[in-house]
DNA sequence: TTTTATTTTTAGCCTACCCTAAATCATAAA
DNA sequence: TTTATGATTTAGGGTAGGCTAAAAATAAAA
């Protein structure tokens, strides 16, 4: 059995999503950037994760996911997500404050903590984002979604996602007035800038420029 | 500020029990014993401790805990009482299982975390195992317990805690009938050998030697 | 009081994870 | 094709927390 540390659990998570799933190959300077680490650091944690075999690395020419590596990156996004969900379902947390501390809660090493976790918030499929919650085998049902910006004039949906999560953007789509669930539909569009005029939940107007709108998931 | 590292937290925790709430000094041994770590590595712990004023310590003398240690001891003791309450009541853990559960729970930093999980729990004033939790200042509202074995024949009472709570003796309650919350009645003592005979719930009798009720704390 | 035994500390080493500075490799430009 | 640039790795160092083996201090026994 391979076992991580967390460390490498969060090096591991960070590489499955840059490689958006397995699908890319991501390099040295990418993982920097992303775990805010400097690439000597990520070096080093390349060689560890590619002698574990979670990653096949070749020096100089980045690296690539593996089958294994990615169930332990899934199980490891299942932990986090369903941390999420129980921050903000019974502790009332904020959608933009739960990453950090899901991020701790998640390295807890209990197996049977997750499943009763699970159980307790009712098997929830998808992270209070909208991102979907991997089951124990790291299967993921993804909803059919498409990106605000690209919706047609008239047409209807739910937000379910953000591709952007900074706190920074969760706070301005919260003041105004957008939120993880709300109901949308698409009023105008303008051809030049690209920006759109939504109505949620029936009752409020808001616009949004394209580069806001292109960072929203809406389940159609 | 003084802020600790989660090994430091823990050996704080340790020595806080071990001294019996400040009252006894400790020496490196008992710690040794305590942590399950070597002598050595305690001393180098004990050192940093003493660096930080949460204990007072005399080379080859043992160490006396600090009123800032204490603090500090005891609100790493309210985050693991009150993960062990969420532990046992929200998601079915037996009071047997959630020691070390709990302890790698309550190294989360996240002050908003524990007070909200405090209120979510409904402000617990005492833990699983019945122990009380301390409230966010270090305060601690105890309440008059007596050991079992040395209840008069007849006398009532509420099983609130046990003196040894390892998984072992926990095992042993629960298998017996015997649980905290349980309403006793002492309805024989033997004298030559100390065992007693327990009604629980005014339903079930149960024998117990001498040793097995003097592990067993009574609130009357 | 001297010797022995026990406890505690020091010295030195190890792993994990991070860093900076210097060296090396790959590639884009001249 | 050679050079310059940027990406990447190596070398060496720091902190935290553990370890063993040996030295030192205290406590107990002769």
């Amino acid at each position: 059995m391979i076992t991580l540390t967390s460390a490498e659990e969060n090096y591991l998570k960070a590489i499955y999503h840059l490689s958006d799933g397995g699908k890319k190959g991501v390099s040295t300077n990418d993982v920097s950037a992303e775990m805010k680490t400097k690439p000597a650091s990520v070096s080093d944690m390349l060689r560890k994760l590619g002698e574990k075999e979670v990653i096949e690395y070749r020096k100089y020419y980045g690296l690539h996911i593996t089958e294994e590596g990615k169930k332990l990156a899934l199980q490891t996004i299942r932990k986090h997500r369903l941390w999420e969900v129980f921050l903000v379902e019974k502790l009332k947390f904020s959608w933009d404050e739960v990453n950090e501390v899901a991020d701790e809660l998640s390295h807890v090493k209990c197996k049977v903590l997750i499943q009763r976790l699970d159980e307790y918030l009712g098997f929830p499929k998808f992270d209070p984002h909208g991102d979907p919650i991997p089951d124990e085998y790291g299967d993921v049902r993804a909803r059919p979604r498409q990106l605000l910006n690209e919706l047609d004039l008239g047409s209807t949906g739910q937000i379910v996602a953000v591709k952007d999560s900074s706190p920074a953007f969760l706070r301005y789509l919260d003041k105004v007035g957008a939120y993880i669930g709300a109901r949308i539909k698409v009023m105008d569009k303008t051809e030049f800038d690209g920006s759109v005029e939504i109505l949620v939940d029936n009752k409020k107007s808001i616009f949004m420029s394209k580069d806001v709108a292109g960072n929203i998931l809406v389940m159609v």
